[in-house]
DNA sequence: GTGAAAGCGCTAACAC
DNA sequence: GTGTTAGCGCTTTCAC
């Protein structure tokens, strides 16, 4: 209102105003414990409020080497997978005083290369890989370089997902979950079983896949690769995908459909109810990461359940136990997940 | 790899290395067009890629007094309709060189002015608010004071919701989208419209109260307020409010129900479908958003489409316009929205 | 308990 | 076309 003057104000005219070196100032107004008289601290903290001061980070984290701010590098933001990892990301990040970045890779490794390097620059404390690992030519070394400047530096770096990267990592049990899952459909008798695998190049999709395979040699039952579907984690293709099934010999047919991950699944229970097919009557279907959106499509859908929020939390708590040293952890922790049942499975009905 | 110091390089050594002035290697690192020979500038590229050097952004934003960093202020990023928008802003700060920090606010006053103060410790470019305005006591008032303060330093502030604040605001109509909406069902042959309302201290969420009203005067329909139900803009809350339907009279009981958001009226759905009412046959229902979710939950949703994407990116151009000095255009711009006619909505049955 | 002064790493006058 | 230097605003020895 008054301020007649365009230059803002630093920690310069606080201490002028206050009657005290900007020495004094600092120790006040960055909150250390260093010893002030508390009738200076006031003066200090009056002045600052006068002059409506605030304080710079900028200048701030140049002296201490600190940004206080971390990145969560996530495939989409808007996919409800990473919505929710980053949310748990962002309470704790909030919490603790951290300013959390949001960065869009849409798997792409151009794209994530030029985040970890602009965050490189920026100087931010920490980084969350909450994808999995991009399996391509070259890419993994290249990342890991580049990463290894992070570390250097001593920024904090950890993934949420199976991945190329030798960092710390909290990851869900996507091999036991699909592994679990499988077992769980043929307990129910199904035997011709589908799977719609996630993106080829994606590590955490691939692991995924070997738990089906992994269930399936368990038990004896050979992989037909007729019914291992290509998908991409993405609800758009999969209608195309599950629509050639009706091409197949009624014998051939799979009985039931195990998708990569949840917006798969859901793709393939549109696809399924376009072509007229009843599930669970017709085809049992079911996912992986429960989503909350599992439970609002019709049918409510069966999936392995993890909970991606507090991945996010556990991996940004994490992350600042590393930054403060004291992270005692193994390297690599995995949780173990579980099979929620719901509508859209069931055993095997009899035929003839 | 080799490097046995721990210190981290700074231009210097890149200016040391290239065998020139720590000015001539800022003119090429900072690639400003200032004439550089071309043999010096390959030198200075070459002596920084050798030593993996990292310009400091934070050192670069305190002499340029610019950060490019931007946030954006989400109720819960973990809410489609704020993914999508965030995913908006995201992409064309990713595109212009700016990072996009996401806060939740959780439509809590105290953590909203809490983030716009740390923004402006940060000395943040810009301050994107997703959300709609919170009407409390004072509130508005206190954030606007902050928010002056943002402004007076340089940074760009703007708003893609109804809102409080005196600042660039770019808008979906909601008024107009919530009038049309109801007008359509009277023209279906809707008489007893209930409206699923959002959180009443929220500015956005009456404005589509207000729509809805004003299409019922209109019509010369007097306003029933026991068809005016609570809501806040989540599913939760919203089977509750739904059931009460139930112990109305039949001939008091609402043939539509209009919901002020898609996540509501996915709520009303589900409520529906729980007490054995069919959508739209017994009863029609549309919600406002059309977020990606609409198309997908059975029936698939009548909703007023706004295309938050492109609003999110609207609105991150609209920034950096105005960062630029180049923002033309009115304060406030309102988008118009349309009616998008889906499953969950159809004529009135003649009864009896 | 307080103050003076040296940088953190960069850019932008201002000389030459 | 290139170099010297003065800060940006803060924290932190080091004196007193």
């Amino acid at each position: 209102m008054g301020s007649r003057d365009i230059s803002s104000i630093s920690i310069v005219q606080v201490a002028e105003r206050a009657g005290v070196s900007v020495a004094t100032a600092s120790r006040v107004i960055s909150k250390t414990n260093y010893p002030v008289s508390e009738p200076t601290r006031q003066r200090v903290l009056a002045a600052a409020a006068e002059l409506n001061y605030s304080p710079n980070s900028l200048a701030r984290s140049m002296k201490t080497q600190r940004s206080n701010l971390v990145a969560v590098l996530v495939g989409d933001n808007s996919d409800p997978y990473f919505a929710e990892i980053t949310r748990g990301v962002e309470d704790v990040a909030n919490e603790a005083g951290y300013l959390t970045i949001v960065c869009n890779t849409d798997r792409k490794p151009a794209k994530e290369l030029h985040y970890v390097q602009t965050l490189q620059d920026l100087r931010a404390d920490g980084i969350i890989f909450a994808g999995g690992g991009l399996q391509e030519p070259d890419y993994p070394e290249q990342l890991q370089l580049k990463v290894n400047e992070v570390l250097r530096r001593g920024g904090a770096v950890i993934t949420l997902s199976a991945h190329t990267l030798q960092v710390p990592s909290i990851q869900a049990d996507s091999f036991g979950g699909a592994r679990q899952m499988t077992m769980r459909l043929l307990e129910l008798g199904h035997r011709r079983i589908a799977f719609i695998a996630g993106p080829s190049n994606l590590l955490v999709a691939n692991v995924r896949l070997q738990g089906y395979m992994a269930a399936l040699a368990e038990a004896g039952i050979p992989i037909s690769p007729g019914l291992i579907l290509q998908g991409n984690f993405s609800e758009s293709d999969t209608e195309r995908a599950v629509r050639g099934l009706a091409n197949l010999a009624p014998e051939h047919r799979p009985t039931a459909i195990f998708a990569a991950n949840d917006e798969t699944a859901i793709g393939a229970l549109l696809g399924l109810r376009k072509m007229g097919w009843k599930v669970p009557e017709d085809i049992s279907v079911c996912g992986f990461g429960d989503l909350p959106l599992a439970q609002r499509v019709v049918p409510t859908l069966t999936t392995v359940h993890m909970d991606l929020r507090y991945l996010g939390r556990a991996g940004m708590t994490r992350l600042i136990a590393i930054l403060n040293g004291e992270d005692t952890v193994e390297p690599l922790v995995i949780w173990p997940t579980s099979i929620v049942e719901r509508d859209s499975t069931s055993a095997i009905r009899v035929l003839s």
